[in-house]
DNA sequence: TATTTGCTTCTGTTTTTTCAGAAATTACGG
DNA sequence: CCGTAATTTCTGAAAAAACAGAAGCAAATA
């Protein structure tokens, strides 16, 4: 019996559907995602043909795109020659694979050219200076975001965890004036 | 003299708005943006057309979109009856602002969403199990991280800058299995 | 080793998005 | 107010993306 015929997991998956366009992902990709999710068995690919309508095909390209994230994995079940397929259910797990590969694939490279374009107009006298300045900005902006990113995806989940339900109030530990010294 | 004439700032422009389109921003919105982001003075419509060879209508679509994230504006150039344009030029700001009104529009609808259908399936005996807990847990997690969100987003600017660079080390304060408690 | 089964890659079609130009509307100056 | 300049909205064309089905390939079975 399909998910798709509940109408609350139908409506789960449609939507997840559209966010994935809306944040350039592929609608076929995160509909792929989101029965996958929901699934409590892994599911082979016809299986997911058949529920989401789509052509064998794009399934294939899905998945791969969806293991591309370490959110899909493969796995095989007894007696079964097909391969299957189960998403990572835990959502932290989940949304650190996601935000880790974006990044890899989109902000490293923007960061890269930043710095070659930040590089070269420090030479080059004949930039007007509102270019070289804001590049530069730019570059250092998205380079901070960066480094914060990778030290806070290196701490250990349950910090993690605690770190946001703590909020705003980790601000507490950091008035600004009043540098805090970590005493080492 | 333009702007695409130099090729860093062509470089910039060119890739600023490929980035645009990776994220779900249409190309000549975020081409438009770093076009103004670049520029040392306020541009009209037309200058933006003869810069980009964008036709007029796209320019003046773009321009509301920009308007509408709050990272451009409009300003009055005395003795020009025509609107001229400015961008956001502190990056936090801009920053704040696009991830303000992406989740505005994106996430707190599925937020919407994720409660209604939690909310029946708690009710739904029929439901499988699997497709409860999981709508559940992805509202709860969407929640938590929408609700840090709010309360990260009025924080001065000075302690938020103070806390990315502090990176990692905010987690000594949150060491788990010592839980902080604060002393209201 | 031939045959079936499952998976992927390729190709042409369909759908969606982007975009230019025309038409319409609004604001301004005389 | 009338005419003109500036801007926005509408519409159809062009470009890009998504997709289905076919063909190709690989692996397993017999």
């Amino acid at each position: 019996m399909s998910l798709l015929d509940h109408p609350d997991a139908k409506a789960f998956i449609l939507h997840w559907g559209e966010m994935g366009t809306q944040w350039g992902v592929n609608r076929s990709v995160s509909q792929i995602h989101a029965l996958l999710y929901l699934s409590s068995a892994p599911l082979p690919a016809d299986e997911i043909v058949d529920q989401l309508k789509l052509a064998r095909s794009n399934v294939s390209t899905g998945l791969k795109e969806l293991q591309g994230y370490g959110i899909v994995r493969r796995v095989h079940v007894e007696g079964d020659r097909r391969d299957h397929f189960v998403a990572e259910t835990d959502l932290w797990d989940m949304l650190m694979r996601i935000v880790a590969e974006r990044k890899r694939r989109e902000v490293d490279p923007t960061i890269a050219l930043l710095a070659d374009l930040a590089e070269r107009l420090k030479q080059d006298q004949s930039a007007p200076p509102q270019v070289r300045e804001r590049i530069v900005r730019m570059h250092e902006f998205i380079s901070t975001l960066g480094n914060w990113y990778e030290q806070v995806r290196g701490l250990p989940k349950p910090t993690l965890v605690l770190l946001m339900k703590l909020g705003g109030k980790v601000a507490r530990f950091v008035s600004p004036g009043k540098i805090t010294r970590s005493k080492d």
